[in-house]
RNA sequence: GGAGAAAUGGCAGAGUGGUCGAUUGCGGCAGUCUUGAAAACUGUUGAGGGUCACACCUCCGGGGGUUCGAAUCCCUCUUUCUCCGCCA
């Protein structure tokens, strides 16, 4: 959530922002918004004088009670009556109004950083870093479904038995094989100064309109209604609300959390070649990093977080690159994200396996997440996460790409984590 | 799930209707002393709105009510603790 401050004082530089997202009724929704601020303040400024007017005459009623003179308290008291009328009507229309401006503030993405394409889908996304082998596959190379069949290592009809279409059931080596790649990421990340916490998976609702999954994607996560919980979509949620109404000394930062959870999205309505297999599933593993930074360190952060990643996909051998996205396949909350992709050779085709991205103050705003500053006032700090790493993906690419006629090879970097070096 | 107790500033802990946004202690910060540190002493130290800056307004778990006036009284919800029940 923008702060309304800004969006007053930088009209033009949000209304830029938002064209760049090709977000529509920018100026309307702008305008309503300042104008719905400028209502706000109103309201409350003439509330505040009535207020401090009640309060006034509410001491001289005690001190004219404490000198015995009742009759002269009783004029007041009539007094303090007309106010409370006026001021309960202002205070109503004053909350009636917040809510409306905070509604509307719930609208507005955030603004992205001047690096940001313009652009309007995928298509516009902008590929700034690219490196690993393509690797030639042998005849008859197999996409990942196939082998997960022809092993036996993932077995999607029996999950969908289970639960439906998109929970996978793992199954020997490829369950060991999962719980390879969470230590394995799990243990890059502890080693890189990520602090590892275990959150829980269901949150609340204050919760994910702190991160920003509430209002707007209500209908992408799973909610439980009789105890209004939402399955997370994303570890992010969890951690990073760790630091929901905190106000952090300048000295702690920065702060590095990393966790793995189960991720649960409904992705409603996208059914089709594009999401076979491990490609779009409801339930899958993630390890999320994530870091609340101080405004000055934030985009150093960043540069941070893309180059661990990369150290992991380097590690693994896998073929990717890195795109940086345009405005409009931007999220909601972010002002930069980097999308890494591995390119799945059976396919023929890029799978996003991370988003890392700086939120600015968007969240924190929400948040309320802020720190002390060098001149003792409280400032918004910046929270940033990425995906480190989104298992599905990672293991289409790895099976895909390491297959071989024996089998599966195994990468050298995950051996110590499964035990066994193929799967055949 | 049942019964009882509680919820106050970073923490501890006073405050039961009228200069209480809140005594005090600890912690934090600044200073004095010291070569430096510790100790001691002095000062300072919640958040939000509003203002050029003041003034002023709001907040004592959340919501509602009584009253001219509520941290203090009433209702309600939530959470925590203790006891009982159930249980991986």
């Amino acid at each position: 959530m923008l702060q309304v401050a800004f969006i007053r004082e930088n009209r033009e530089t949000v209304l830029k922002g938002l064209a760049k997202r090709n977000y529509k009724n920018a100026e309307e929704m702008v305008d309503k918004t300042i104008l719905a601020d400028e209502e706000r303040r109103a309201i409350q400024t003439e509330l505040d004088a009535i207020l401090a007017e009640s309060n006034k005459l509410s001491k001289d009623i005690g001190d004219l009670f404490k000198s015995g003179e009742t009759q002269k308290a009783a004029i007041l008291k009539q007094k303090t009556i007309q106010l409370k009328d006026r001021s309960k009507e202002l205070s109503d229309n004053l909350q009636q109004k917040s809510t409306d401006l905070q509604e509307l503030l719930y609208l507005i993405p955030n603004i992205p950083n001047e690096i940001v394409p313009a652009g309007t889908s995928a298509e516009d996304n902008l590929n700034v870093f690219q490196e690993g082998e393509i690797p030639k596959l042998h005849e008859g190379a197999m996409p990942h479904w196939e082998l997960a069949k022809k092993y036996d290592i993932i077995d999607f009809e029996l999950g969908n038995k289970i639960a439906g279409a998109g929970f996978p059931v793992y199954k020997g080596k490829g369950a060991k094989l999962q719980r390879a790649l969470i230590n394995y990421f799990l243990d890059k990340n502890t080693a890189a100064g990520y602090d590892e916490v275990q959150v829980p998976h269901l949150v609340n609702e204050a919760s994910g309109f702190g991160t920003g999954q509430l209002p707007d994607k209500e209908g992408q996560m799973y909610h439980d209604a009789t105890d209004n919980l939402y399955l997370i979509p994303t570890a992010e949620v969890p951690v990073t609300n760790i630091y929901r109404d905190v106000i952090l000394k300048e000295s702690e930062f920065p702060i590095l959390k990393t966790a793995y959870t189960p991720c649960f999205r409904r992705e409603a309505g996208s059914y089709g070649a594009h999401v076979r297999g491990l490609n779009r599933l409801h339930q899958f593993d993630k390890v999320e990093i994530v870091r609340i930074e101080h405004p000055s360190n934030s985009y150093a952060a960043l540069e941070l977080m893309v180059n661990h990643v990369k150290g992991i996909l380097q590690e693994l051998k896998l073929p990717y690159r890195i795109l940086r996205l345009c405005g409009g396949d931007m999220g909601f909350t972010s002002a930069l994200t980097y999308d890494f992709e591995v390119f799945s050779t059976a396919q023929d085709r890029w799978l996003e396996i991370s988003s890392v991205s700086n939120f600015e103050t968007f969240q924190a705003n929400r948040l309320k997440l802020r720190f002390k500053n060098s001149e003792g006032k409280s400032e918004l700090a910046h929270t940033l996460n990425g995906s480190s790493l989104a298992l599905p993906r990672v293991l289409a690419g790895l099976l895909e790409n390491c297959q071989t006629p024996e089998g599966i090879k195994i990468p050298d970097a995950l051996v110590p984590y499964c035990g066994f070096e193929f799967i055949n």
